[in-house]
DNA sequence: GAAATTTGAACAACCGATTTTACAATTATG
DNA sequence: CATAATTGTAAAATCGGTTGTTCAAATTTC
């Protein structure tokens, strides 16, 4: 590899002043300019990364943290997230942390040793464990900027972008109310996972408001995975009260409560009617469609990686961006046979 | 941030002896490492980096170039090369391709800029185009490991790995002549996709062995996304001697084709069979389930990192490895109704 | 035409580690 | 006990760039 010294002598001059010509910074003569220039072509040089950023302290490198890209809804937003920073100069490093706190503490920790300009941080439990917030402070003051997304919690000291899981839920849980189900089974995720809690409020706010008691008999945990949805939904229809309604709190979840419907001979949605959250690309490929709460997936990643590479781009530090984007509940098959009508 | 001079003061020694007590390398006395370690831990130090691969020549860092992450059979594939890496302390870049020879070039010089210490190239055209060709060997110089994978081309001057598309293509088609099919639509790939040429080539070695004839009229070019799987699919249906079954050469073109086969309201596989190609998630959960060839994805990745970080850590260059994986045809109901039986 | 300003380029310092070298202090060997 | 081998550590070189300083030369200003 040639280095920028070679590329000096080559010319009859000095790194310095080849670093400044090939960086167009301070006053190099346009035939000293040009001449180097074609040396460095010559020589095919590329300046060392490496020892470029040690002295810039920017590797244009952004971390990305998401609990698992083998669940559907991620490849969307990263994809979202790369093709900005790829047209933004910057590549992207990506992580799983399977939702646990631990595993995301040290992603953060090991991302903030590579020296990454930035983080995104989508979320499990999140910022609302106490260890998170500290690193979050930490990196902060190490100069890393982050930008959190997946939930809100108030005066989380960074910046931060979600839908409104609550509304969206609430929403869903509501199309149900309306359709006559009074009994409603609601499949969430992991107790301490935040983007579930959130979903669950909604639910349990739109039984409240339609004047129907929330009981905990009709909410059953899972971990976001089809199998859980598929074995809670088959529990939850084998009970001799079964509920006539299934909402899970993730599509995957609820695609798995309709392979359960289906095994069980139950037809969807005369004798149960299902819907889920997300509008993954199978939620309107599976039959009966799945009626469900859609998010631009895409187009969140994209707004995520422009939001944090801004902040990167930034020296003083404007106060925190908090965005929360409107959700759409999509009806289809699962819920409100069509073709009756 | 400190550094590692803080602690040589701090430890009333220098910076060599800090290094080497850390790294546990060369002679440092018992009490002098107790002290630096403990210094280290309460200013809390870790070392640089960027300073530290500038001097070791090494980043800790693997690239995958993938065509599109949104592409079902990629994240799995990318997990098990993430858990992988992470598992043997790299760290992964991601980006996408989008199977453009000339992005895939842009990727890898951007990359060997940035000193990573491996590339995997998940191919589109893939070491078939010259300039590509021209770019793993500058790579292999600039002492980048790289592995390829996703088809085979002899005396490819890198490591790669893959499962036999031949074979895969040539057994599922077999299959549905056994069924005895002996029209069977086939939807290729872009046409300069090596992936596609060679399931194509197996769907023909089939027929030819089957003694049928071999039809262009019968083979469509599609872009193995789910439109033109629909699309095609479509075409093929409405045919005035349409085939009586059709191969598509991944399974999101597959589901394409059910779902253009429903549409029309041919019973499949009645009065359609259908087969793809990779067995995604997703194959097994639409109905009919699809009859489709598999591989095992996560360890397809988890081999792949495996061949990169060992290729990596070796100094003197072994020869070139090259696997080839056996897939597996897995029959399911969009070809063979196992209810009738 | 002298003084002030701008332009151009060499030189050196710096980023923060690792590694080599040199040399002093111990310990082992014959 | 003298010499050789081993241990321990400080000092300096190195990785390959960028940036600040310095100073000479060219240009502008008064």
């Amino acid at each position: 590899m040639t280095t920028i010294y070679e590329v000096a002598k080559k010319a009859r001059t000095t790194s310095g002043t080849v670093s400044r010509a090939l960086n167009n910074k301070g006053y190099v003569a346009e035939e000293t300019k040009r001449k180097i220039e074609r040396v460095a072509k010559r020589l095919n040089y590329t300046p060392h990364f490496l020892a470029r950023s040690l002295r810039t302290k920017k590797t244009d490198i952004i971390a990305v943290i998401i609990p698992n890209i083998a669940n559907p809804i991620y490849p969307e937003i990263i994809r979202g997230i790369q093709d900005k920073a790829h047209e933004l100069g910057y590549q992207v490093l990506i992580s799983n942390s399977d939702a646990l706190p631990e595993r995301e503490i040290e992603l953060l920790t090991i991302f903030s040793q590579k020296r990454v300009d930035g983080i995104f941080l989508g979320t499990g439990e999140g910022a609302e464990n106490k260890k998170i917030r500290e690193k979050i402070k930490k990196l902060s003051e190490a100069g890393i900027k982050l930008v959190v997304g997946g939930f809100i919690k108030d005066k989380l000291p960074t910046d931060s972008l979600s839908i409104d899981n609550f509304q969206g839920a609430y929403e869903v849980t509501k199309h149900l109310l309306n359709l006559g189900h009074n009994k409603i089974g609601f499949i969430s995720g992991p107790k301490n996972a935040r983007v579930a809690q959130e979903r669950q409020k909604g639910y349990r706010a739109a039984l409240l408001n339609h004047n129907i008691l929330y009981h905990d008999g009709l909410v059953a945990y899972g971990n976001f995975q089809q199998e859980s949805g598929y074995t809670l939904g088959k529990d939850f229809l084998q009970r001799e009260k079964a509920p006539s309604a299934i909402f899970a709190a993730n599509d995957v979840m609820a695609i798995g409560v309709i392979l359960a419907a289906e095994e069980l001979g139950r037809r969807i949605p005369e004798e149960v009617a299902i819907a889920g959250f997300d509008d993954i690309t199978w939620a309107s490929i599976i039959r009966p469609r799945l009626t469900t709460v859609s998010q631009p997936k895409y187009e969140v990643g994209s707004l995520a990686a422009e939001m944090l590479i801004q902040r990167i781009n930034e020296e003083n530090n404007r106060t925190f961006q908090r965005i929360i984007l409107k959700p759409k509940v999509v009806i289809r098959e699962s819920t409100l046979n069509q073709e009756k009508k």
